[in-house]
Parts: C-alpha cells; sequence; structure tokens
DNA sequence: TGTATATTTTACCAATTTGCCAAATATGTT
DNA sequence: AACATATTTGGCAAATTGGTAAAATATACA
C-alpha cells in the first residue's frame, strides 16, 4: 500500500479507535445533548475518574470533543456537527444485525 | 453504569472496534464502490493473504459486510447505505483537526 | 480421482489497550 | 498561607488485539 495513503488510514483509524470503547461512546452520546464536565460524566459510567479522565483524553486527542474551563470545572463538548449521524449509522448496523440475528431464531423454531 | 444500557454500547463498541484499523477502513472504502474478492482486496492492502481474511471475518461478524460465493471466488459487499456516511464524518474530524494542526504552525512563525 | 486455486482456521508471540491507585497540578475559598 | 474540590498524569498488571506460518476446507477442472 501506498505509504501517504497508509498514513491518512492510520489516522482515521485513530479516530475510529477513540470511539471504540463503550464508556467512550457512552460520553459522545451524552455530549451530543450537552455539554458536560468530568465529575457528571464520572458519575454516569461509574468508573474511577482518572479512567474518565483518560477516555475525555483519547477523544480530545482524536478530534472528536473540545473542552473550555470555568472554574474548578472542565467542560467537555462535542467539535462537530457530523458525529450524532456518525453514531446513528453504527446503531443502525447494530439494530439491522440484532434484526437478522432474531430472524434466524425464529426460522429455527418453524416447521 | 445499568447493565442493559452497558451491554448496548458495548456491541456497538464492538462494531467501532472492527472499523479502527487501517487495513479495514481501506477495504471498507473499497467496498463502497463495488464487491470485490479477497485476492484483489489482499493486492491492495499487501498483508499475508490469512491476515486480509481475519480482517474481513472482524468486519462481517461486526455486520459492516457482507459476502456471497461465486465459483472459487468470495466475494464481499458493504451491507448498509449509511456506511459510506460514517466514514465521511470521520474524514471530516480527520481533516479539521489537521486545518488547526496547520493554524498552529502558521500562528507560531507569524510575529 | 488427483491437482490447482481461493479462502479460512488454528496456534503462537509481540504489541497495544484497560483500569485502578497514588501522586501531581490547577483553581477557588477561608 | 492552608485547605477543599476538580482534574490530569505516571506506573503497573491484566486483558485484548494484530500478524504470520502452517494446516485445514472448499470448489472447479482434468
Amino acid at each position: 500500500m501506498d505509504s501517504n495513503i497508509k498514513n491518512k488510514y492510520e489516522l482515521q483509524a485513530q479516530i475510529m479507535k477513540a470511539l471504540a470503547h463503550p464508556a467512550r461512546l457512552l460520553i459522545v452520546k451524552e455530549l451530543c445533548n450537552r455539554e458536560m464536565f468530568v465529575c457528571e460524566l464520572q458519575k454516569l459510567i461509574g468508573d474511577d475518574i482518572s479512567t474518565v479522565s483518560k477516555h475525555l483524553s483519547i477523544l480530545k486527542q482524536a478530534g472528536i470533543i473540545d473542552d473550555r474551563k470555568e472554574g474548578l470545572r472542565i467542560y467537555y463538548r462535542l467539535k462537530l456537527k457530523c458525529i450524532p449521524m456518525l453514531l446513528s449509522c453504527s446503531e443502525n448496523i447494530l439494530i439491522e444485525k440484532t434484526r437478522e440475528e432474531i430472524e434466524i431464531l425464529q426460522s429455527l423454531s418453524k416447521p
């Protein structure tokens, strides 16, 4: 594979990797509605706060989220409008997959 | 985190994980244009054919691609229409990130 | 039947990612 | 300054993922 093209896909894979974790998906999903600060997200997710902070830094460095300081708190928010659409596409894939699995199960129980 | 919700994000993360690899992104990108069989993809990517086959099985099991047999060959193709859009969103993130990095570099070289 | 081609599976090791704790940093309050 | 709250960083063991070679399967054809 040509090395420039390879590099491009490497960078794009980095973005997908950032989204490839349940806690990080939940974070992004919540940030579709409103900006939130770290403690809020920590309560939602339930992991150690240092773990949540690390998830946030992965998402930030991937260019998916952004932050702003307000007093002691750091608010995180989505960076681009297309991100909810990206999530909903991956949800579609999940829904379709589930639909097919159910179909297979049903066909097995038929005469 | 509630265990049903957790499970949902776990499954969705699995889909993102499938896309979180440069070779697999390239495969999906190519399949946006037309269906292809394993040897064709192997030439494009350059990895060992067993590696390519593994990538394909990861994408298939994630519900992103589908296959059909024709003689000795197995043709792979995208499963859902929204996938090109998902890719273009992650490209947007990459482009915006790159744009900002360039901006920072330029501001450093100014008076 | 045997042979050639296309693809997948298995087994293995190296590299990466996770998640927690403890320590460090940053900001606001007294 | 001392203290409290919010967040990040560094270090480490456990779990997961990535890539290859070799073996196994599947299909077509002589």
